[in-house]
DNA sequence: TGTACATCAGTGAACGCGCGTTCACTGATGTAC
DNA sequence: TGTACATCAGTGAACGCGCGTTCACTGATGTAC
């Protein structure tokens, strides 16, 4: 019996693997294209497979562009609980810059979390899974206060701390008529502006 | 002569009358769904016209569009000038409100806008014009600031603070799970301490 | 005033394309007896 | 060990639909002589 469960683990591995082989295809795409210019043909194309393959693992295009979303979500989250963990000094302004060079970093979660606030049509428990994620996100920024002094409107300073941070990176991202060196700069210079102004 | 002009000049007006009425018809459909989701057939029915009469006036999709938008834009343009030349002592607070609670209130305006900085791939002329309302705007911005007592690095005041007013709009436009009334509080409330901190 | 012609608003139907999704099938591997 | 059957990854082609755009046409109005 031992043996047969293992085979079907195995199995199970398998198939959770080509899972993730797919939605990393997709997460490549986002990082260079808008979410509606990515299409199911592109996807299986850049992970080697037949479109077909594709609702062998996902119900339809929606599932797959959450749960790549929910993956990436995961990525940051991680990296915000351990920066906490590590370090008990974590500033606004720490957490801010690592927030926003992660934005930066990651044009693929920076699409999908845009794209999710904006023409999001989810199903229930998809949104309910978005709130989830988004509310452990701002707790990374509550920390980043609570550790800086702020203990009064905590909730209120990360809310409005993160959408700013949210506001910069939309305004600024595609700036035409300068160089991406530039808009790195003026992203970052910002970012730290306000961060100076969240601390008071 | 003169009333050979008269004449051709109204049917200037007239055409210019119908190319109104087609983009009124768009932004109408704008402030309900995103750009993406409305169609050349959604504005004609709108209008009351058939899709192939806009083509006598568009050039295609995309230029009506971007001329929706600029439209659009002139009004929140105007409002700023006006507050700005009404008022020696506009503040960043009063700004800061009256530029969210456009945005609340057009729903066209705000899709647009995140549309173009979000999605654009506009031609060149159109991004030229897109900068120059952008920098309107943000004129508005710097004057509140200078009559807010702030001189030093106003255009930053401004580029930051402007931004995170958009970015608390996308972040919680669209909040799930609470009602529409309550959203607009929040909204507001999160612009009013964000205008609070840029006072200093 | 009447006639031939030009112009242009306006239209319904069709074109062409792309895209999400499904179909019908193959082939490999595992299972039961 | 061999055979019949089940399962499932994987596929290329097709389906169906929606959408931007164009076509070929009508009808009204203006213009030239």
């Amino acid at each position: 019996v031992t043996e047969k469960l293992t085979l079907s683990d195995l199995k199970r591995q398998e198939r959770d693997a080509r899972r993730q082989l797919i939605l990393d295809a997709a997460m490549e795409l986002f990082s260079s294209r808008s979410i509606s210019n990515v299409g199911i043909r592109d996807i299986a194309k850049k992970a080697g497979i037949s479109p077909a393959l594709i609702y062998r693992h996902f119900e339809d295009r929606d599932e797959l562009f959450v749960e790549a979303f929910f993956k990436k979500n995961e990525e940051i989250i991680t990296i915000f609980e351990r920066m906490i963990e590590e370090k008990e000094d974590v500033t606004t302004e720490k957490i801010g810059e690592s927030f926003v060079r992660f934005l930066m970093d990651n044009d693929d979660f920076f699409q999908m979390m845009t794209h999710f606030m904006l023409d999001s049509v989810m199903r229930d428990d998809a949104i309910e899974q978005f709130n989830h994620n988004m509310r452990r996100l701002l707790a990374g920024f509550d920390s980043a206060f609570e550790s800086s002094g702020i203990s009064e409107e905590v909730r209120l300073h990360s809310h409005a701390f993160f959408a700013s941070l949210n506001g910069v990176m939309i305004t600024f991202r595609s700036y035409p008529g300068r160089s991406e060196e530039e808009i790195r700069k003026h992203i970052l210079h910002l970012t730290r502006f306000i961060s100076l102004k969240f601390m008071k």
